[in-house]
DNA sequence: CTGCCGCCATATCATATGTTAGGCGACGAA
DNA sequence: TTCGTCGCCTAACATATGATATGGCGGCAG
């Protein structure tokens, strides 16, 4: 159906709904926002009264330390809801801004909420997403925590291949990477000298080309293997 | 009142609860488990039917790499759900284990499903209890990207030391502790040897002192200042 | 066209942190 | 008691990673 409500969309990948879900999710209206390469959509302190859905490109969470030195906390891709947490919670803790181009869904507080209210399976829905978050949140403070320089951007590749395909956003093992390699050294820790050296390792293994925003991987039995990455923690469904 | 139903009284804690809510929370069924130093309460792959509040001593929630390192990923004390997201998700991708003994109620998740339908106030506060341990997921993949480890250690033991002040568990600036240098070295991904190393630079500045599983904070002030620590990201209401 | 800037690449050198090894006191089990 | 284990501490040495510097290339603004 031509244009249909972007939110209805997503919530229609996962599950089936009912007419009173469907009806009810169409009516929420959406603020389209397009964003340019950097722009904040949200900044650490802010109080906001809408989330935020991903519609297309690439979104970061990130934080700042005292000494100014910025660290990505997670990444969002088309389908995502980077913000779910300001429903509950008074101040962001994070900036949220466009890695690229990007463009969002800013959907209101109220009508969330009174969306979760009347329809609990959506409410569910909602739950899992940010439950799903924080356990990738979990696996990055292992990665980050355990994990040396190769295996850590190894597993970083392998999460945002695999989440790219499971939102049907990859070409086989091919898909738009717009990180740079400086936003690769703020996911990952390290310095942007060394995360260079890593990727130069990565491509002499013929594990991976990645170039122009684009990512491919040319062994992913390989690089899921010098990555340590299992994807239990994505928690996917199929359907 | 006598043997109150520790449930009850966590919820009490923030907010005054209408009749209805305190009736309800009196009547949820708890399983009281006494667990001793190490045992684990969840393993990662598990499908469990209940959730967890920590009535006394601390828990740890982890994850283990390929070649066997362990990450710990969060910290529980008492009045924390350390689990609350198997609600939603259906395999745990962590284990959570006692770090010391420890007294945990286990709570069936009908129960609590049926909590949360009938009362959305107590479902927005168990909410907010899982949005802020994801917060503090994030600012704990900032400690682990971005900061030194001295300045990581600091900070580790000042979230440490608020979250008991928070919680009623500390007495002035000194908390029990019960972390051995293993467990920190598992917190905070630096190697043992060089746990002891930092403590050792942070008791030589006269910040802390630390043994025999407590903790005391010589200068608040000045563990704040080294460990970049600042308390937004815990999201503590006063009340 | 031209100059500037962002992104990528490489080399050299510096250092924070890991690794291995050993020792000491406390405590619980036999 | 004695023994084994655990938690803590320290030293010497190894190395993964950071810091600094420099150059090339391509795109974009003027």
């Amino acid at each position: 159906m031509l244009s249909a409500n972007p939110l209805l969309t997503q919530f229609q990948k996962t599950r089936s709904l009912s007419q009173a879900e469907t009806a009810a999710l169409s009516k929420v209206p959406l603020r389209r926002v397009a964003l340019r390469p950097e722009e904040p959509m949200v900044r650490a302190g802010d109080h906001t009264t809408s989330c935020i859905l991903v519609l297309d490109g690439m979104l970061a969470t990130s934080k700042v330390d005292g000494a100014g030195r910025r660290q990505i906390t997670a990444i969002h891709i088309a389908g995502d809801f980077p913000d779910l947490m300001s429903l509950h919670l008074d101040l962001a803790d994070s900036d949220i801004r466009a890695v690229a181009k990007a463009e969002v869904a800013s959907i209101n507080h109220d009508h969330l909420r009174r969306l979760a209210l009347d329809h609990p399976n959506l409410a569910a829905k909602l739950w899992r997403t940010v439950l799903v978050d924080a356990a990738i949140s979990r696996e990055w403070v292992l990665n980050l925590g355990q994990r040396e320089s190769m295996t850590r951007m190894a597993h970083v590749l392998c999460e945002i291949l695999l989440r790219m395909q499971v939102a049907g956003l990859a070409n086989g093992n091919t898909c738009r990477m717009p990180l740079t390699q400086v936003n690769l050294s703020e996911v990952t820790g390290m310095s942007l000298v060394h995360v260079n050296r890593v990727l130069q390792q990565l491509r002499r293994k013929d594990l991976i080309t990645l170039a122009k925003g684009q990512l491919d991987v040319l062994n992913w039995a390989g690089l899921v293997k010098v990555g340590d990455f299992s994807a239990e923690y994505l928690h996917i469904v199929k359907h």
